[in-house]
DNA sequence: CCGATACTTGAACGTTTCTTCAACTGTTCA
DNA sequence: TGAACAGTTGAAGAAACGTTCAAGTATCGG
């Protein structure tokens, strides 16, 4: 009785300190967004099978060079591609080791959904 | 000259017959997104050390019990949690061995960031 | 039965997101 | 130089999203 304390928020005050920073958890968040949109999970799948230039994304995809180039633009921000310049075109590959094996870990996922 | 085809038309269909179908790719999209959320991902994570009512959740998260729930139905419709009713409460826990790895991955990048 | 508690649900609202369109930059080559 | 091509960028509109608020259901204690 001398605590005089709610046990519920001094444990869920106790829990709180077990998560990931408040830092940790946004930008976590930030990579999964990047992988939650399916014009940028398929633009990064083709980048996996080999580099690109934006107009054969668009190709694959069948997309305007607009929209995927905005969405390259996302990409490049998470630092998940990078764009190199040849000549008068934009060589595109995954710039992040991690990418294939999130893409493979949530596709074994999807596949394994009974 | 005999084909008259567009090289680029031909390698664009080749590649796109190497990626995951639509619907897998949705699927994927959609299961990513669940993540992409910060309040999602903490839901996550709290349920991840141990199994949680709503109102223990809300009190970790400092959000109302009715934001929570909302995301909760989210993730239940995913599939990723699961609510047992025990008399008045509800007790959530989660509902996928792939949560725990796919956040692990994602946090390892997270934290491997330079 | 009545009130309190625990949670769910629907509507509303402001934000964010994604695509489209048009304009622009940069490169090649005739 | 200038036309064609490859890509980027900004603005705009539609759609999707997340929180809040108010109302609803279900369960327990008195």
């Amino acid at each position: 009785m001398a605590d005089g304390g709610k046990i519920n928020t001094d444990s869920a005050a106790a829990l709180r300190g077990m998560l990931p920073s408040e830092d940790v958890i946004y930008d976590l968040a930030e990579l999964f967004k990047m992988f939650g949109d399916p014009t940028r999970a398929k633009i990064l799948q083709c980048l996996q099978i080999r580099d690109l230039y934006v107009g054969e994304i668009a190709d694959v995809l069948e997309m305007s060079i607009s929209a995927v180039s905005h969405q390259l633009r996302v990409l490049r921000a998470a630092k998940l591609v990078k764009g190199t310049k040849e000549g008068k075109e934009v060589k595109y590959s995954l710039d992040d080791d991690h990418v294939t094996k999130i893409l493979e870990y949530g596709l074994t996922h999807v596949n394994e959904e009974k």
